[in-house]
This record gives C-alpha cells, structure tokens and sequence, in this order.
DNA sequence: CTCTTGACTGAGG
DNA sequence: GCCTCAGCCAAGA
C-alpha cells in the first residue's frame, strides 16, 4: 500500500465517493478523518479538481450545512438540485434537517 | 523566497 | 445567532 501515492487530495476524492446518497458532510470531518483537522481548507482546495473525477462534491459542504461551493460547480443552483434528486433537501443553499444527514467517515467507517 | 488567495473552523465579543 | 479575528496549509504569481 503506497502511502505517498495517495496524497491528502486523492484521500479526500476517495472519502468523498464513500459518501452515500442522500447524506451529507463537511470539510473538516473529512480533512479529521484523513488525520489533519487543521486542513480543512485544503478538503475544499482540493475539491477544485473534482471537476475531473468522479467525486461528488455537491455533498461536501461546510460545518453549518451551507452550500458554499455552489458557485464552483457551475454558478446556478446545480448543486442544490443534485442534493436535492438524492433526497436532500435544500433552502437559501443552506442543507435542512442536517444534523440528521450528517455523515461521519470517522464514525461510519 | 515572499505575498495573496481560498469549496474552513473555532474562539471571542 | 451573527460578525470578526486568527490559525491552518497548499498552490499560483
């Protein structure tokens, strides 16, 4: 198992896909998971290339549920709409019922 | 090498 | 609950 293959951005892709439908998380759970919980800025950062992978980013938000990155996906409302088709819903880009969607690697995994 | 810019978070007022 | 400040780390100019 290569450590230095996986960097701090291709673990925060594979993290990202294990997230399932329906469910939601946040950078800094993520970034706590891969071990650097002061990173949390560098989650997000790296989902600047999720455009090319298959990592579906639209269900990483931050802390408070907040769309942040909506604007990174193609500026409208994309992202809402795909949270939304999971089961998610949506209001003012802000998750509802959060705390309940909320999906922990540390704790699922 | 230095400075700026972030898809963030926690603490303090 | 909201606003502001500081810390965090990586990439680009």
């Amino acid at each position: 198992m290569q450590e230095k293959t996986l960097n701090f951005f291709e673990k925060v892709y594979e993290v990202a896909r294990l997230i399932p439908d329906g469910r939601v998380t946040s950078y800094g759970a993520i970034a706590k998971y891969l071990g650097a919980a002061k990173s949390a800025r560098m989650v997000g950062y790296a989902m600047n290339g999720s455009g090319a992978k298959d990592v579906p980013a639209h269900r990483v938000v931050n802390r408070k549920g907040l769309l942040t990155g909506k604007f990174h996906f193609d500026g409208t409302n994309l992202m809402q709409q795909l949270l939304e088709n999971e089961g998610v819903t949506v209001v003012e880009n802000q998750i509802q019922n959060f705390e309940s969607l909320f999906w922990d690697p540390a704790k699922e995994l």
